[in-house]
DNA sequence: AATGAATGAGTCTTCATTCAT
DNA sequence: GATGAATGAAGACTCATTCAT
């Protein structure tokens, strides 16, 4: 609010988790392209101009938001990645975690799916990024499992994206056969069965 | 192009196949919303409001390219589940053609469970009827492999839709641990080993 | 229908009349810039373009459809004009038939006056022919009643005007005082007493 | 002009009569429905997207019109219904106040009673207020003149209507008798002389 | 003679982004 | 630093009219 005192680079930052975390509810609801700029500032409560002292474009936004979301995921399964717990046990508590994020951010990830052919390559680029190390952190857990001969020899990138899959199965149907914990149950009682030694 | 002459049903059937199976291409590009009814036009070579003679709205050739897809797929996984084989080959085989039914169509069919929201709700209903139909194509199998305990008792079409989603990891993945045979190979046999008795 | 066969001057002449007759009533609904040239097309059973070949434009089916009223009310009223009774009975009469024209062709009146500026000029001038010549067989009565010294010395097409737009204030209204018939009764009553020796 | 300085309310206002100023004299020209926004903008010397700052709507900008106009008749007429005169002089006094605006005005009046077809009822509905609240001036005038006996007893309503009416066979005529002023005269007299006791 | 396919110009409206204050 | 006014480019869709059969 106030002119001419120049914003600590904490200051930027948390506004920017202050504009992302708004935005990410409206985009929830309207979907990327379906939110204006307008809206955003005006929820945030900002000029619509000083949104682009934050982010030099809308798609950053975007691309912040889920950014944020998916770091917060690694951080979460990294620290279930080091327990010292059989590599199933650590498997089903990750997609555990996996599914809360998906169901909190619902939409979001959805849209994003949609929308991100539309971002630029940079953008696209560092989305991927996150998400090949997400994938990587189930991978290194299955690769544990088949070293310690608790999973059959599998390719464990495939397996982990298969896993990975195989929660969106559970999240956006429409013709549910039960809970999604009930669903999930099952669904990851057959992957690791799949895969088990 | 002929002025005054009616187009019979066959030719008006024929166009409308013909500006859908160049419009998919576009939106395999740009997505449905980045794509103009302009650019279709142009790239069928007609003008902009010929299109509309054939389909009433944007939306509505979205759905015809998605539907014709769908029914297809499901026309060749219905021969496929009538033959006399057992349960896990008739289910690989299946996969075997949605893979290429996804790798011909690419995001094309991302966007079935995906880009559809924002369409009005009787499209949507219209394209989760098919995609019901082909869900229940696949359970059925399953539920006959339970039957003759070829299977585990798992929830057939909770299962049904995790096979399906399986697939596509393979499809969207941009970092391929092999050919996406090899991939789907592995996929469709931790799938079967999970479920099997 | 036949193809190849001349139509007789009467037979285009017939189709002119069919073709307004049915456009008239859609303008009523829907007005002159709502209705398109297909609906009319459609409603006449007929091709789009064969319109074309009874009027050049959809202009000059709404100039032809009120000139064709007009007319109409021009020849009825010189039959009363033409009556032998006293004039201010023969102006009520007159008024009555005015007054049952404009309930029957409602809306289609009402949008001519909003829509004529958008006509071309000689179409303007033909529909200003035609009320010019029913103006002055208001006028004529009028004249005659001040020549019979039944009315005061007036100037009679001025007082045409005025009453024939008296009308509209009984048609248009959406607070109706009585039936139409009561607001008539009372409008022409006011009238004629004002310009009563 | 100045870019990031919130428009004061009054600058708004003053944008919008500003606007509807210009706006006005098109719509005169080439009616509503031929007006095209860009042509409005144009005129205005801004750009096509920053009228829909001022008017969210076409529509908005016919309704605001026609209301001002409106509004600054009642008012003037309110000043002369409550001058200390013989109702009869009031009654015209106001009527030359009418037809000064309706010259000013010319077609644009018109269309208050009819262009408004196609209008969203909302807009409808204010406007009709309008209508209503000027109709109710004359109306009292005139009921005024009943009680005191200056005028015969009549339906005040449906005489008020008749005398706002009898204004537009002045104006509208492309045939007078005489400038507008005597044609007024005479308009007026003879409605007078109607109701007289 | 009859017709419907074809179309380009035009409609209102939206929005990310810039820029002058 | 902050802001909202300004805007051009775009988007889906409509329609009177033409033209080739």
């Amino acid at each position: 609010m106030p002119k001419g005192i120049p914003l600590t680079p904490e200051e930027q930052s948390q506004r920017r988790f202050e504009i992302v975390g708004i935005a990410k509810n409206i985009f929830k609801e309207k979907g990327f392209q379906g939110t204006a700029m307008r809206e955003i500032a005006e929820a945030v409560g900002m000029g619509k101009s000083s949104l682009y002292e934050s982010f030099k474009t809308k798609d950053e936004i975007l691309v912040f938001a889920l950014e944020e979301e998916v770091l917060q995921l690694i951080e979460q399964s990294q620290g279930i990645a080091g327990l010292d717990l059989p590599p199933d046990i650590r498997l089903k508590q990750m997609m555990q975690i996996y599914l809360k994020f998906m169901q909190t951010n619902n939409t979001l990830f959805l849209w994003l799916s949609v929308e991100v052919h539309g971002l630029n390559a940079e953008s696209q680029k560092r989305l991927q990024e996150k998400r090949y190390a997400y994938q990587d952190i189930v991978r290194s857990i299955i690769e544990e499992g088949i070293s310690k001969s608790f999973f059959r020899k599998v390719n464990a990138l495939n397996a982990a994206r298969l896993l990975i899959n195989s929660m969106l199965s559970i999240l956006y149907t429409s013709r549910p056969t039960g809970s999604a914990e009930e669903m999930w149950d099952e669904a990851i009682e057959i992957f690791c069965n799949g895969i088990k030694m």
